[in-house]
DNA sequence: TATAAAACGCATTATGAATGCATGTTTGAT
DNA sequence: ATCAAACATGCATTCATAATGCGTTTTATA
């Protein structure tokens, strides 16, 4: 009786939407890994001496993004001290450490926002005081990140050759 | 340098708005696992021989929700068969499984919408092809669900009594 | 001094969750 | 039979906020 129209619509049938966004990262937070990715493709090549910088209009060039936003991006990976900022001409940005010192779960967590994933006050909900939910949920998002922290940028690099090569020929 | 604006705006500043709602649980989701909550709540009195049944109405009081959305959350259930609704006077729905059969994972994919928590394609991003991040990302995802299929409604209603004792007084 | 870059602030748009409202349908009680 | 109380359904509207747009300022370098 369920499985057939598993996933057609979501609860509005008015509007036929599909699953909502919930649950899933910002692109903001998309971006920023983007953006690293492309700086860590730089620093893998060892035919450059010294890392090339990149700037905001090549990364939104390379993958099509809007201007304002990788610029809001850019800016907070410099506050995360993530990569180092030039001003001025010829200026733009650069890893300032190295990829396998970048921490998936670090990264995510900042861009993402650390708030939790389930919301009991705000507004309150009766059942808090005797609510075991929200420790379940806390301990899988613990979990979550847990796992992510396995991982570096480095480990997004396994396919760097692919990756350079896609960037430079991306318009 | 950073640690002290920690948390306090997000990328916004005129707008001065907090961490936003993603990676967050939707109300509908969270209304649905505490419907299912107030139902196990009377399944776990021993003094009630047949299961009361609850209305919509009763639901929106002791929470204080609205009943358009709480009524939709009511259906879905129904749908997915972990409820059994009954129209008509002195309908109203209860506990279609014993809590213990009803998985936590399994209700929050469900209301959630089981859709990837990374999104490649729709706008199409050039790095996919040597992409690692998606993978990574969606086991992570996976993680947390294994992690919730070892809870059910039963493992929420270990403070049963006190539970009780708060719906029967919320107005 | 001109130019090219990031930094910054504010305004606007787009999306979708959340809500509201009206009506239909079923069922038990009178 | 009729009424009333409950869920079912469809559509419209509101609200929050991510995403974007635009203009100006600051900085550095050629």
């Amino acid at each position: 009786m369920f499985d057939g129209d598993q996933g057609l619509l979501y609860y509005n049938a008015s509007k036929m939407y599909l699953f909502g966004q919930s649950m899933q990262l910002k692109k903001y937070t998309d971006y920023g890994l983007r953006i690293l990715m492309y700086l860590a493709s730089f620093e893998a090549d060892e035919n450059c001496a010294e890392p090339k910088l990149a700037t905001i209009r090549e990364i939104c060039d390379t993958f099509g993004l809007s201007a304002n936003h990788v610029n809001k991006v850019v800016h907070h990976l410099g506050r995360l001290e993530l990569i180092e900022t030039r001003r001025g001409k010829n200026g733009g940005f650069l890893l300032a450490k190295k990829p396998e010192d970048i921490s998936l779960a670090f990264v995510i967590r900042q861009l993402e926002g650390d708030e939790k994933w389930i919301e009991c006050e705000n507004p309150y909900c009766v059942a808090l005081p005797a609510c075991e939910l929200k420790g379940i949920v806390a301990r899988g998002k613990e979990l979550f990140y847990d796992y992510l922290s396995q991982y570096s940028l480095k480990s997004l690099m396994v396919k760097a050759p692919q990756l350079r090569q896609i960037f430079s020929t991306a318009s």
